[in-house]
RNA sequence: CGGGGUGUAGCGCAGCUUGGUUAGCGCGCUUGACUGGGGGUCAAGAGGUCGAGAGUUCAAAUCUCUCCACCCCGACCA
């Protein structure tokens, strides 16, 4: 049956509620498709369902097709779960806790490996039933700092996500392959939801894993910064971007004398810059990282304190703390600095800022540390980004409280001191965010350009970290046992209505001045009828029309309030459905009726056609919606 | 968590500086009339713990204190 407005609840808005800053977010209020309830809570009305449930069937039919099959977890979770793989650390104060009447913590979960995981571990026992991929969709919560722009960040959402589970990466039912015919799913599934996507390779943050893709829908709101090569062929996440070789020379000889500059009250790039009339370019920037070591049993939790600078672990050489120097104008890239430090001392090691008092305590002139602290504290090591390891005019902390050094040169200041050491202590690095015009890291003479993207799927190779901190194994045919190697996969529901109403591609507009432009398939109806009085004939054809779009399988809304044909009018814009049927009685006396799309120019006019042949114009129309 | 800001009818806002009738305006809503192809006109209405609590005062939306909620920027993150 055809949904009547007037029998439905869709309250639309003239006026912009004054805490929406994005365009989808002050549509979706504007449409009455959400509303909010608190901060990054949204009530999902009538026509926001339906465009939900839409998506969803979407994802199903596309999850079914990649042989995933469906389950459904439960959305508390007990905290155990999530301490066995030190999550509830990880996650820290995004995982939502709830005690029970008995006081047991129980998590409202985030994301769900581990429950997933601990699922499997109980019935599958053999290679025989590998592999398998199951998914849900469910609701997830996570307790942002910030949610913000509507139902692109919220604390409450829906997602699908989806995890295999493997005895090999390679071959076939390897996670590979499985990994590759998700990754051809979520390509379905956006092109299908009418989004303008790309993908670029990713950081897999504490979800973890070795290799992950982002799909994201280029817009000027999204939260997420992409670089791509204007050859075309390379595209990341800044969090994972690399750059192509960059010059770099610790040799370069001095410009001027070392100065000590005093720099009252200035720990920060800008202030020191424009107290000394330099610009954050000219500067070196040195931040302090604390690396601490991790054992498998209680990964996240213990931190060694070592009593000296340096000291000799079973893995070796070990460092207290790193120096990353940038300079002033670039970013540290966290991703990139935990790579290099896994690599360097060992997977059981992570690294943070450090923390503050901390370092103060060990000799670290917080605000004002230069990359000299290499000389004074020996067991430091000094990553240094290439741009940074360069000759000039370098203006730099002093390693004292409220002071800075001018002309600063890492041969005389640095290199030369240290002696045979150097090579070993000072390391020049890629280890900076990406910046525009930076080259590719493929080589081919491309440089980078950025773009903002809206982060829409996920898919993740997780390699055996959560098998094997749950301790699931399976048999293999030597009679053998492993932790099974896994992927994962994720799509925010909600964000692809989001997306779709952000997109701002060429042929594929999410909205304009009057509100609403949906996808044909995840609008929550493909045709409005919009009657210019509903009564009599007009009423009639409406109904005869909505009955037989509704045999060719669209979804119809039959506005047949006693409103003015302006207010009608406006309202149909707003929403965004695709299609508008109008019934007016200069038409209706000729047989015919007027059909116009949403995405036509406004100024165009409707395209009168007789009533017979409209439903089946219609569907085809929406073909190409 | 740091910085900034806002809480007055469903939505958008004024009033607060300088305390003083019954707290206003626009949109929306109700009723009636006229109207009827891009957010109509007229008339009559309904709707408020002024975010909460405490204090000052003869008197508080307005001044003071405490708390709460929300928004923006940042640090951090799907």
């Amino acid at each position: 049956m055809a949904s009547k407005w007037s029998k439905s609840l869709i309250p639309t808005a003239r006026q912009v509620p004054a805490e929406a800053e994005v365009p989808s977010h002050q549509l979706m209020l504007r449409a009455g498709i959400i509303r909010k309830l608190g901060a990054g809570l949204y009530d999902y009305l009538p026509l926001g369902l339906r465009s939900l449930h839409k998506a969803m069937a979407i994802v199903r039919e596309e999850m079914g097709k990649a042989g995933a099959i469906e389950v459904l977890l439960p959305a508390m979770v007990p905290i155990e779960l999530y301490q066995k793989t030190g999550r509830d650390q990880a996650y820290g104060d995004n995982l939502f806790r709830v005690k029970d009447r008995h006081g047991r913590e129980n998590a409202l979960g985030p994301t769900h490996e581990e429950i997933i995981t601990e699922l499997v571990g109980a019935y599958v026992e053999s290679y025989k039933q590998l592999p398998l991929t199951l998914y849900q969709i469910q609701t997830k919560f996570r307790d942002e700092f910030r949610p913000r722009f509507g139902v692109l960040r919220s604390r409450e959402f829906q997602m699908k996500d989806a995890y295999s589970f493997h005895t090999a990466v390679e071959g076939p039912g390897g996670l590979n392959e499985i990994y590759d015919a998700q990754y051809a799913a979520y390509e379905r599934i956006f092109k299908r939801c009418g989004l303008p996507f790309l993908t670029v390779e990713a950081e897999s943050g504490p979800i973890g894993g070795s290799a992950s893709h982002e799909f994201m829908v280029p817009s000027p709101t999204g939260e997420d910064t992409i670089f791509e090569s204007d050859k075309g062929n390379y595209a990341a996440n800044v969090e994972k971007c690399e750059t192509g070789p960059r010059s770099a020379t610790l040799d370069a000889p001095p410009v001027g004398e070392l100065a000590k500059v005093h720099t009252p009250g200035c720990p920060g790039i800008d202030d020191v810059a424009k107290f000394m009339k330099t610009k954050p370019k000219n500067m070196l920037k040195s931040l302090v990282f604390e690396v601490s070591q991790i054992t498998q049993e209680q990964m996240g939790q213990l931190r060694l304190k070592a009593s000296q600078t340096g000291r000799a672990t079973s893995e070796g050489f070990f460092a207290e703390y790193v120096i990353v120097i940038v300079r002033g104008d670039h970013d540290v890239n966290e991703g990139k600095l935990n790579t290099l430090i896994k690599s360097k001392f060992g997977n059981n090691v992570s690294i943070n800022l450090a923390e503050p008092n901390e370092a103060k305590e060990d000799g670290f002139a917080i605000g004002y540390v230069g990359p000299q602290t290499a000389i004074s504290h020996p067991g430091v090591f000094v990553f240094v980004d290439p741009d940074a390891a360069q000759g000039g005019f370098w203006v730099t902390g002093a390693n004292e409280p409220d002071h800075h050094v001018k002309y600063f040169n890492w041969k005389r200041d640095v290199i030369d001191p240290l002696g045979p050491d150097a090579s070993q202590k000072v390391v020049v690095v890629d280890i900076r965010n990406a910046v525009e015009g930076d080259p590719s890291p493929k080589g081919d003479g491309g440089l980078l350009r950025p773009r903002k993207g809206i982060e829409i799927g996920h898919v993740f190779k997780l390699g055996d970290k959560y098998s094997k901190a749950m301790g699931v194994t399976v048999l293999l045919p030597d009679n053998s046992r492993i932790n099974p190697i896994m992927g994962c996969y994720g799509i925010g529901i909600n964000r692809i209505l989001a997306a779709a109403i952000e997109r701002d591609s060429p042929g594929m507009r999410g909205h304009d001045e009057n509100g609403i432009i949906w996808p044909a398939a995840i609008a929550p109806y493909q045709v409005v009828i919009t009657t210019i009085r509903h009564e009599g004939t007009a009423a009639e054809t409406a109904d005869r029309l909505a009955k037989e779009l509704e045999a060719g399988g669209a979804d119809v809304l039959i506005d047949d309030r006693d409103e003015r044909p302006g207010v009608k009018f406006k309202d149909a814009d707003l929403l965004g459905i695709p299609v508008r049927i109008t019934i007016g009685d200069k038409a209706l006396a000729t047989g015919q009726v007027e059909v116009k799309a949403r995405n036509a120019p406004a100024a165009a006019k409707a395209e009168l056609i007789a009533i017979d042949v409209a439903a089946k114009t219609v569907l085809e129309m929406l073909k190409g919606l």
